[in-house]
DNA sequence: AATAATTTAATTGTGCACAATTAAAACTTA
DNA sequence: TAAGTTTTAATTGTGCACAATTAAATTATT
């Protein structure tokens, strides 16, 4: 008797059941869905994520971007400098709390948020689905993200 | 009158409602969640995704990883190169066309597949879903997958 | 057959992502 | 207050991820 393949006996093992394969690929094609609508503002997909929360909040510790982002400061720290470079944002040590440094959005930061305000339609027609889908498909994916930290 | 934030007109531009955050965070936290796991096998998350193909295929061209993975030959020849060191697979020009590189499962990578083979459960059991979840969760990811590329 | 176009990997350069370490500041506690 | 602990960023080093370019091999077209 021909002896199958293992994975014939674990489909479990096979790419393409995976979930885990699925978030990941998905996660790196909506990067490059964002790509070309964010070229002309020239930020990049981690960027734009520290821009969201500076216009929301204006100004933000490091700590408290890492809590929102589930980032460390290995990679903030360049990100944001680069960003700097850029004039988007400023960064300086608070004055109550020398461990802390408190990130500020500048006006070149904040100018950006109007060539911004259509992206997140663009890439909900894409992506095809309507408002209550993504809150739903949203939902499960934050319950997953509570379970696994 | 006072002005309201942006983001008060704008919560569409809000972090936390965005699904398109919710992946990218969801699929870094899923590789953390493998990071364990893994770890006794010495490979990284990526690296275990070309193993899954190669359990199963037993010998694919770069090309071919690259269409199952949806990565290139830019993120692939490296990793490959890295795992060729540790004697997992092994490369070498196709005979019958140079362009290609076919990359083989050698013994040491095969002999992974026992150690990996309760990997997929494990992270089943962290993300606590059931079978007809997951299966529900990814057909839904594919077809947004689908959409966008 | 000669030329042109396409395909396939590799290379180069930039930017995350993260583990581990370091250093300074702040807090806790003896 | 002095010593020890914790918190916060920065740094260092490794490994993706990807755009753009290069080079070789193949295929298509004249």
């Amino acid at each position: 008797m021909k002896k199958l393949p293992d994975s014939a006996y674990n489909p479990i093992l096979k790419l393409d059941n995976q979930l885990c394969f699925s978030v990941y690929a998905l996660s790196r094609l909506i990067t490059k869905a964002y790509q070309p609508l964010l070229e002309s503002l020239d930020v990049t997909y981690p960027q734009y994520l520290v821009l969201l929360l500076l216009w929301e909040h204006k100004e933000l510790t490091v700590k408290q971007l890492g809590e929102n982002l589930l980032l460390d400061s290995g990679t903030l720290t360049p990100l944001l400098k680069r960003m700097e470079q850029h004039q988007w944002l400023s960064r300086r040590r608070d004055a109550r709390d020398e461990r802390s440094v408190l990130v500020a959005l500048a006006p070149a930061g904040r100018a950006l948020q109007a060539q911004a305000a259509q992206i997140p339609m663009q890439l909900a027609e894409k992506m095809q689905l309507t408002e209550p889908e993504i809150a739903g498909l949203r939902t499960q994916l934050r319950q997953i993200m509570t379970l696994l930290s």
